[in-house]
DNA sequence: CATCCACAGGAAGGACGGGGGT
DNA sequence: ACCCCCGTCCTTCCTGTGGATG
């Protein structure tokens, strides 16, 4: 029986443990980095002209995902603004979700403390007023646009240019832009009028080796007071795999914090290689879960048709099967269908995807085709996809097809 | 060796919708 | 408020093709 305090006691004790899994959140920013004194060296060499009261250029970082760019600059955005926060404002932005000059501006406005509404204001106002606080406010300006790309993509490099002749009709205040990126050929697409005026430095991060996320790795268990929950060569088996894979700090740490999770539930600490290994598998699951539920709808009929087709027991499945299984399906599902030439489409896409694995071949006399077979479990394929109200009507005849099976 | 199957996959264009500019 | 542009999805029409078979 499970009464209130049962059930209250039972979460108490889960999350009332000494460990703290914040450390192994993606968006963690540690107040200590290893494996980038370099960069860091480059980019304090530039930012610190402000202790002489000279202006420093501004910069591009570049490099791949997990290369540590966003923590290596949040963590120095944070050390200069406890040293002089008078002096020294850090304005933080990832394009990827604030992609419009407006919330750039604001929220650079906001940081001078302005007042200014989320909407509503004109561009010219919008700018005037921005200038005017930051000016007043007499500071360094250091404004972070994190994954630059996304926005130069959608809004051009005009915003730049805005920014650097706000800059220069500036006395008592400077801006410093920062562009974080992982697409090399942004610079070169610049304007050329934005490119001079940038007079940017450039900083590249490359991929973290084996060793230096074993650091890392180490260090964050460290802070999370969790070293005797993972075993050394658990740990190095991670470090391995995650180098192996791009040198990517942050899957190396979602991994970490799966496997640790996994260990934790099956009350079994420290956790060891074979724990490692189900969260790889745990994680590869999800994913494939999570792409097939995002999958068009009629892509995820096609995808029932090969299902339907391989419970049935066919083998060496064909285009044209398919073709038919999914003609079949769409009649009971009672929406129009589509032609096969976009079927042909839809199984080059999944097979883009890796759920399915597509060969073209020759039969000679009966034709070419595709033969086409399953990547994911079939199981696991209906599991997510009968759930669905529009497909749920599908679970008789796919039932009962795998029963005519045995 | 020519044939011919059962498709692959390119080209062009229509329908639609979202987003940005004026 | 409106329009225009662009990307996505899909259709129609089409040409191309590897090799078993007659």
């Amino acid at each position: 029986m499970t009464g209130y305090e049962n059930i209250i006691e039972k979460y108490l004790i889960e999350n009332s443990e000494e460990y703290n899994m914040s450390y192994f959140e993606p968006s963690y920013v540690p107040d200590r980095i290893i494996h980038r004194e370099e960069e860091i060296d480059i980019i304090m060499k530039n930012l610190s002209l402000i202790f002489k009261k000279m202006v420093p250029k501004n910069m591009f970082i570049f490099g791949k995902t997990g290369t540590g760019k966003t923590a290596v600059i949040k963590f120095i955005g944070r050390a200069l603004e406890s040293y002089q926060k008078e002096k020294v404002r850090f304005v933080y932005l990832n394009c990827q979700i604030n992609d419009n000059s407006y919330s750039l501006l604001y929220s650079l406005g906001k940081s001078a403390g302005a007042e200014i509404p989320i909407t509503g204001w004109s561009m010219d106002r919008l700018f005037n007023v921005v200038k005017d606080a930051v000016e007043l406010y007499s500071a360094y300006f250091i404004i972070v646009l994190d994954e630059i790309d996304r926005y130069i993509k959608k809004n051009g490099d005009d915003i730049l240019y805005s920014l650097s002749l706000m800059n220069s009709e500036l006395k008592n205040s400077k801006i410093i832009i920062i562009g974080i990126t992982n697409d090399v050929t942004i610079i070169e697409n610049l304007d050329a009028r934005v490119k001079s005026r940038l007079n940017e430095e450039k900083v590249v991060f490359p991929p973290y080796n084996q060793n230096e996320i074993y650091d890392i790795l180490k260090d964050r268990i460290e802070m999370a007071k969790m070293k005797n929950y993972i075993t050394d060569s658990a740990l190095r088996y991670i470090s391995a795999i995650a180098a192996q894979e791009n040198g990517d700090a942050r899957k190396a740490i979602d991994l970490l914090k799966t496997t640790l999770q996994i260990g934790i539930e099956l009350k079994s600490i420290p956790v060891e290689e074979k724990h490692v290994n189900i969260a790889k598998s745990k994680m590869e699951y999800d994913a494939v879960a999570e792409t097939i539920k995002s999958l068009p709808l009629h892509s995820k009929i096609v995808l029932l048709s090969i299902v339907f087709l391989k419970d049935y027991g066919t083998n060496n499945i064909t285009t044209g099967e398919i073709y038919n299984a999914y003609r079949n399906l769409i009649n009971i599902v009672n929406i129009p269908p589509l032609t096969s030439r976009r079927i042909t489409d839809i199984l080059s896409d999944l097979d883009m995807l890796g759920i399915v694995n597509a060969k073209v071949i020759s039969m000679g006399r009966y034709g070419r085709s595709k033969i086409v077979d399953l990547m994911v479990s079939s199981g696991l394929i209906k599991s997510i996809l009968l759930e669905e109200d529009q497909l749920k009507c599908l679970r008789d005849s796919m039932k009962k097809q795998s029963q005519l099976k045995i």
